[in-house]
DNA sequence: AATAAACGAGGACATATGTCCTATCAGGCT
DNA sequence: AGCCTGATAGGACATATGTCCTCGTTTATT
């Protein structure tokens, strides 16, 4: 995570995502610009969080390990969700892990800040606002993900750590972890990820290529998974 | 749903429950004592929400329907539990249905007292302390439980309609639905909820009588989920 | 009372999916 | 270079699960 200073970009964003009316004057002085790199991580599940991110630019992957080691995905989030504002409310560690898929910025604000304005009625209702909404959002899906079969889990997947704007682009190790993680991922074991996998490249969604996926038909994987179930459109609303 | 003239039991249960503590003394005199029989509805999916609900005493089944007619069962809900807060803070209409599985006592607040308090700050972290607590812990759990054998979603469904003290209690249709809805709730088929029915038979845990199930070795039902998986514990933390 | 619809129980069969294994390749280390 | 480890690809087989169906029972409707 590396903190970039610039006040301006801050403000740009703010303006540009129409925080302007949302985040209280008084929080503003605190917030900062933070960098991350792909597959770098915005936080470590079971750590105790320290920050409070809005997703400005890029995606993340947010997923969580299992007491008996079982990885799974719950999202990818792209602007404007937020992270780690629930465990820095309810002061509890971290509930996943979240990792860069593509380069991301982020405007951050540090837990203090939550203390020192916990008598300030414009930044609780703030606050309060942002927590239900998401809270709504991930309701509706969360609990459903796992209904999908495998083929519409690894196409929404897929589509979600590639580029959107490169065509035959080849994943890199960078944005998609190994194929054994994957299927971890998607709640599936390897070898029936593999038939699905082999299933996409038989029909020219994907190719494999040097033990490396391409995905050459987008709008083929769009059709399979129907709509990203790993992505709802986060919106202000 | 009857409301209950009883401002004392209200505050009996606000001490058994420390909410004393909790709930800002300016909401008291607006909450009201409700009660709901088994099988009656506590909210419906879709319609607007007007109360937000303290389950102290009972149980309630929230499940969701989704837009293709797939009911799925989210959670049991137990005192101290609440229900309708997000839609009402979200202003959006009620995500869930829910139920009644035994008597059930709420302690329930009209949601208009949320606009009249919005300017006092103890009833706004009142507000943030319950949603963040209620989404750390439904994160948790929502996105896995499909996860399980169908075994362990069954005999956790059953811990759940059957009452904990009777032995051998028949369950009535009050407190479980049809089979074939029970197997759309846990996220099966009808066909398949019957072979582990017939398992779980012919082990001894639950015996058919007369089109109706009994439940019969709690203990092997408990030992076969490991712990519940619909029910968190509610705990205020 | 008669009929229709819904529910429960289970057979037959197909499909989805996981476990276990083998073979090959790639990368890292000595 | 050789060896080891981990990742990839797929075969064989078993298990989990769903679809479609039949038959009997129960409930609701006419």
């Amino acid at each position: 995570m590396k903190e970039i200073m610039d006040t301006k970009r801050i403000n740009q964003y703010l303006s540009q995502f129409g925080l302007d009316d949302v985040i209280p004057k008084e929080l503003r002085k605190h917030l900062a610009l933070y960098r991350f790199e792909p597959d770098e991580a915005l936080c470590l599940q079971g750590e105790v969080p320290q920050y409070i991110h809005f997703i400005v630019q890029g995606k993340v992957k947010v997923y969580t390990t299992s007491s008996e080691g079982r990885t799974l995905l719950i999202n990818f989030t792209i602007p404007l969700g937020v992270i780690g504002e629930i465990e820095c409310l309810s002061e509890k560690v971290n509930l996943n892990t979240v990792t860069a898929v593509f380069p991301v910025e982020t405007i951050g604000v540090h837990k203090r800040w939550l203390t020192q304005y916990e008598d300030e009625t414009s930044f609780l209702r703030f606050l309060l606002n942002l927590v239900s909404h998401k809270f709504y959002q991930k309701s509706k899906s969360l609990s459903s993900i796992l209904l999908y079969p495998v083929e519409v889990r690894l196409a929404s997947y897929l589509l979600s750590v590639s580029a959107e704007d490169e065509k035959g682009a080849e994943l890199s190790s960078l944005n998609m972890t190994s194929l054994k993680d994957t299927a971890n991922l998607i709640g599936t074991s390897y070898r029936h990820l593999n038939r699905v996998l082999q299933g996409f490249c038989s029909t020219g969604l994907v190719e494999r290529s040097k033990g490396k996926l391409v995905v050459i038909d987008r709008e083929g994987l769009t059709e399979v998974a129907g709509w990203n179930i790993y992505e709802n459109g986060e919106s202000k609303s």
